[in-house]
DNA sequence: ATATACTATGGGAGCGCTCCCAGTATAAAG
DNA sequence: CTTTATACTGGGAGCGCTCCCATAGTATAT
């Protein structure tokens, strides 16, 4: 099958190639007979213009990348990641571009594609997962001149655009509703300090405390890394201190901590009443099924295509940022199915 | 910062477009002075070729497409997914290539995306996540004219070519070993039997038992769905027949059949020793940790982008597959630590 | 010394598209 | 009927690169 070209289509449909672009582009100064006609022939030949050329003349390539640095291994471990993933990919291609991923498995790869993707006319924009601190994937990408947007707050580099859901919220509204139940000893079990949803969540619980008029202890606060067995462990140092309900900070964690509980025959909501985070799908199979704080995943991922768009547009303020809203899902786990 | 040509370049060295060219492409007939040179600018001045200009003359994209059909929904729950892209994106960037990834949601966007990835120009080769057997993406692609290669034994579809890990065999020598323990009642609990590695590692388990001469009971065989959840409920209905051993499909339904059994004081491996199958990194941290079958995930990934990289310059044979090879790891849920 | 080979280099052509400008046809206005 | 504006259409130029061929320079064989 020969490679059709602007030029052929115009032959066939006794036109130039000129009447073609226009055509292909929408644009205006056609005739509607010889616009449709030139549709049906390009319909009919399943005709689609060469990227590479329109890409040499418009200098766009019509690419987005998507870069997960080193430091967010979890992204192998946590089902999150692979649903914003998902979420990504869908906006991308529904604005007609294509999403292409950059891992950075190791210092040396990191190198190499740096200089790579943040070269003119490569890729026409960026969005990398949030960081920890010590990560200097930013800098390095503002040196180049690709718009860049944060998919999650990336600590330490407040000065970037990026776009969150409300962790804050979240756990403020977690620990509300557990209040709103005559909760008075709430506990938490906090995911990873190093990054902001573990940072921001905690930030959230506290000052839901705190609107509650209730006391901070911190023997109530134990740290552990948004997984099952995380969860599992630290739930058991939590009970010497008698909660009689906790907000933990996702639903991995709760998961785990449920499995705990469990095991030591202490109920849940009964005796103590649990509120998780991420509303994933194991959550409504957990038992009992998981109250939760939903994150709004898929239109996470059209809010950071479309933030990257305008960024690509030179119309978003250098220190816009996007929080998108979370929403409390009221299950069994919290024994407040009537609030 | 104005963007260099390889017009620029050879000026600043003192040399023609082409002769950059050369350096460039690793070309003979450059005296070595002038190539050195012509290097040092480059390296200097951060230069790297425009790919739009480079894709319109030689036709290549550098471009690998990873596609995710829709049948595929397990990729947004299962970590083994991620493993395998995280295997193949390395694999694709080590090769200078870069990986753009396509989601298959819905049909509305398969039927748009197909015919785009598909078109000569736009990519040079296409990675295929195996599907089910009422999935027709394969037929579909074929009809273009872009190489492309399934990254598991599709279903249905045995003619095109594809790589796979040995499920049958990774399944016969968990049973191998159960049995050389002295086991004689092994049960399984079997993974989707819709999809290649649910019948495959099924088919490993039958032939097995036939080479130690074991019978083949068919209460002693239930399917599940690869979920933690699915094993948990699995093993239950097997305990009724009374196996001495198990080999269940994935660690995912091995840590979830552990559970129950914790939970109704089975133990493990005295009471029934169990083998699961992915070596995820949960295995190492189950209790008891978990004898399961070691699949070659960042292995799996270079082969099949080196697979791909034959197809598309046409070295492949039409009917050439490639098997890879899988790994006992014994740990303590099997019992045979001293085999 | 001359013919013959080979090496090194430059520049034209062209990949398929978009942009711009010139040109033609048609309509509206004087 | 002529002038002026407006709606279409075609083709040249050029994006930055690779490929090919012509040419100059240098080494080798006769």
């Amino acid at each position: 099958m020969k490679t059709l070209t602007l030029e052929e289509i115009g032959k066939m449909a006794g036109v130039s190639r000129s009447t073609v672009s226009r055509v292909l582009n929408n644009q205006a100064n056609v005739s509607e007979d010889v616009r449709q006609k030139v549709k049906g022939i390009i319909k009919d030949t399943g005709f689609s213009p060469n990227t590479a050329a329109r890409t040499l003349v418009s200098q766009k390539t019509y690419v987005i990348g998507l870069v997960i640095p080193q430091t967010v291994q979890a992204f192998f471990a946590d089902p999150y990641f692979a649903r914003i993933t998902q979420g990504i990919a869908q906006a991308t291609n529904q604005n007609n571009y294509t999403l292409s991923l950059f891992l950075f498995d190791t210092q040396e790869v990191e190198n190499r594609l740096i200089p790579l993707i943040t070269r003119p006319g490569f890729i026409d924009g960026l969005i990398v997962q949030a960081t920890s601190e010590n990560d200097n994937v930013s800098s390095r990408i503002s040196n180049g001149t690709v718009p860049f947007i944060f998919a999650g707050r990336p600590m330490g580099h407040e000065e970037v655009n990026y776009i969150d859901v409300d962790n804050i919220r979240g756990a403020k509204i977690a620990v509300n509703h557990l209040a709103s139940l005559g909760k008075k000893r709430i506990g938490t079990i906090t995911g990873n300090l190093e990054i902001s949803p573990g940072i921001d969540r905690k930030t959230g619980y506290i000052e839901g405390l705190k609107e509650n008029n209730l006391p901070i202890d911190e023997d109530l606060i134990v740290e552990a890394d948004f997984t099952q067995e995380g969860g599992y462990q630290a739930v058991e140092h939590l009970l010497k201190y008698k909660p009689d309900a906790l907000f933990i900070a996702s639903d991995q964690m709760a998961i785990g901590a449920l499995r705990r509980l469990k095991e030591l025959n202490i109920s849940v909501p009964e005796d103590i009443a649990i509120v998780g985070y991420d509303d994933l799908p194991p959550a409504q199979y957990a038992d009992p099924k998981l109250t939760t704080i939903k994150q709004p995943i898929l239109r996470f991922g059209e809010a950071v295509v479309s933030m990257l768009m305008k960024k690509m547009n030179n119309v978003l303020p250098l220190h816009e940022n996007n929080i998108l809203d979370v929403e409390l899902i009221i299950r069994d786990s919290c024994g407040g199915k009537f609030n």
